[in-house]
DNA sequence: GCCGTGTGTTGATGCTGTCAACATCTCGCC
DNA sequence: GGCGAGATGTTGACAGCATCAACACACGGC
């Protein structure tokens, strides 16, 4: 419709749509606005008439980028089929930890932007992912596996497990670890915590209690 | 004495103690061998005679880092002064812990950028810090508290939750938080660890147990 | 006393983000 | 239907950056 060829139509989520791909490719922040102008075919600074900075580019990359990872948790989260109350609010819970681990090791470059994008992209994790967690710890709560006393910043615990784990995984730490390994401690972890709210109210666990269904 | 206004003398030594002293004041690995240079009053890519890049120079200083890191974490860890083996051992991890996140939060700078530089830094958080971690994951083992089945993947668990807890608090999540929450939550994590590890033998815990001494 | 080598300097290249001035298109209004 | 305004894209410039190449100085061994 609007192809003039000068005007772009739609230079805006053209934009977050390649810087996305770009950052999808390759590891690093390295992206640049002249880059990806150039990648649409698009004078260099016709960014400017879009997004204030770079920042902004990014800012609105690291949304999108965050959107996608409260995808992955909720399908991750609504496969555990366990009609089991207690059970079924303790395998959610591993299910929003593995679903955050598995989105930072398969899109390494988004993760690593989404959370090197300085402020406003926390925000928007508050209302997304974070959220999830809350929820699915409220959960256990109700089925009263997790006790209230071990409910409070119960968040925060997890969420720095789990990132943790993605950040050392990603850029370092257990670099060098085979898949296998990588899965292995991470179970670890997730078991770890699982453990602790069993203990919070004297609640009986079994080791393969946590493994996934099909 | 070699002060003859050409040749500097130390140059590498100055540089890494300015690139420090630079990351040590301000967030952001915005700091450039040009301003590095400037600030030394000599002129820019002198360095070249000394680092191959400025990546070379950044892993020297994630070196220093780490080594400051180390040090930090074996004052507080040696600060623990209960007798009592399992409780020592006990505090011992949770004294790791502090001194990880109160590192990183005391000097967010460095931290960050020792954890942004790519590869080789790791390496040698695995001689220093890692190793220690796992000194006192083995006398929790030891003592009794901590299961052999459990210790294993430990240091991935334990390092995982303070440096995501440090990751997130320098960066975003938990900004907003007063010093008092944040010092809360970090005692949360310990304690959920510290929950799990006792769970794995079944010994008994009170909630005051982790608590710093005077 | 002189030369080689280590160290520091100057200059240039090509990249970057960003600003300012200009060009072109699109849409609403008369 | 034509026109003017605002939105969008372009060109050019500037400063800053990492890095390379060529040059300058200083000190040590012969």
């Amino acid at each position: 419709m609007t192809s003039s060829s000068y005007h772009h139509g739609n230079l805006r989520e053209a934009l977050v749509d390649a810087a996305v791909a770009a950052a999808r490719v390759r590891q690093g922040d390295d992206l640049s606005l002249r880059e990806l102008a150039r990648r649409i075919g698009v004078s260099h600074n016709a960014a400017y008439r879009h997004f204030g900075s770079r920042d902004e580019l990014m800012t609105e990359v690291a949304g999108r980028v965050m959107s996608e990872l409260s995808e992955t948790i909720t399908r991750r989260c609504d496969a555990v089929r366990t009609t089991d109350p207690v059970l079924r609010a303790r395998r959610r819970l591993a299910a929003v930890g593995r679903a955050y681990v598995e989105f930072a090791l398969t899109e390494p470059g988004l993760f690593s932007l989404a959370f090197s994008s300085l402020t406003s992209v926390i925000d928007m994790a508050l209302s997304g992912p974070y959220q999830m967690l809350a929820d699915v710890l409220d959960e256990q709560v109700a089925v009263g596996f997790l006790s209230p006393e071990a409910r409070v910043g119960a968040e925060v615990t997890c969420w720095s497990a789990v990132h943790g784990f993605s950040v050392l995984a990603i850029d370092g730490a257990s670099r060098g670890m085979t898949e296998a390994e990588r899965d292995a401690a991470l179970e670890t972890v997730l078991a770890t915590i699982d453990r602790s709210y069993a203990a919070s109210t004297g609640a009986a666990v079994a080791a393969a209690d946590l493994a996934e269904e099909g």
